[in-house]
DNA sequence: GCCAACGTTGGC
DNA sequence: GCCAACGTTGGC
């Protein structure tokens, strides 16, 4: 069975503009250097599909991405302990689900992103990823 | 731009 | 191996 996760960027770092213009190639997902983050990467199997999320600017879960590849070395990690995964973009979410909506609803009190807001890589469960998919109307 | 939360580093 | 100092993230 596969997992669902979510995938932290800032938008001024890498938008999800971007991502959907690297197109069916997808893209490795650089920058990690957490070990927490790490591990849910290294979790990943190819298939998986998670969502995007823009901090910062916008604070909004505002598309889905497509595990390609799994855990391997990021080019960008001078130190080698860590690693990326590649992603690829599926589809926008035709509404934006905001950071407010998620704090505001009960239904998502236990998910990472408001009880462990730091953590730019996490765990999604099939619960909370149907519910967000139908407030951002898919 | 500020600051709280949290992870990491480094001195002991 | 502990813990204080420091750096970074990310909401506000």
């Amino acid at each position: 069975m596969s997992a669902f996760w979510l995938f932290k960027s800032e938008p001024d770092a890498w938008s999800w503009d971007q991502m959907v213009a690297c197109g069916a190639a997808g893209t490795g997902w650089t920058g990690v250097r957490n070990h927490l983050a790490k591990k849910q990467m290294q979790a990943m199997q190819a298939g998986d599909l998670g969502f995007f999320y823009h901090s910062n600017v916008g604070k909004a879960v505002v598309g889905v991405v497509e595990v390609i590849k799994t855990f391997h070395p990021d080019p960008t990690d001078e130190s080698g302990k860590f690693g990326m995964v590649d992603v690829r973009a599926v589809e926008p979410l035709p509404r934006p689900v905001t950071l407010e909506e998620i704090k505001a609803d009960a239904r998502f009190a236990d998910m990472a992103l408001v009880t462990n807001m730091r953590l730019s890589v996490q765990p999604v469960s099939a619960e909370h990823w149907n519910a967000i998919r139908a407030l951002g109307g898919l």
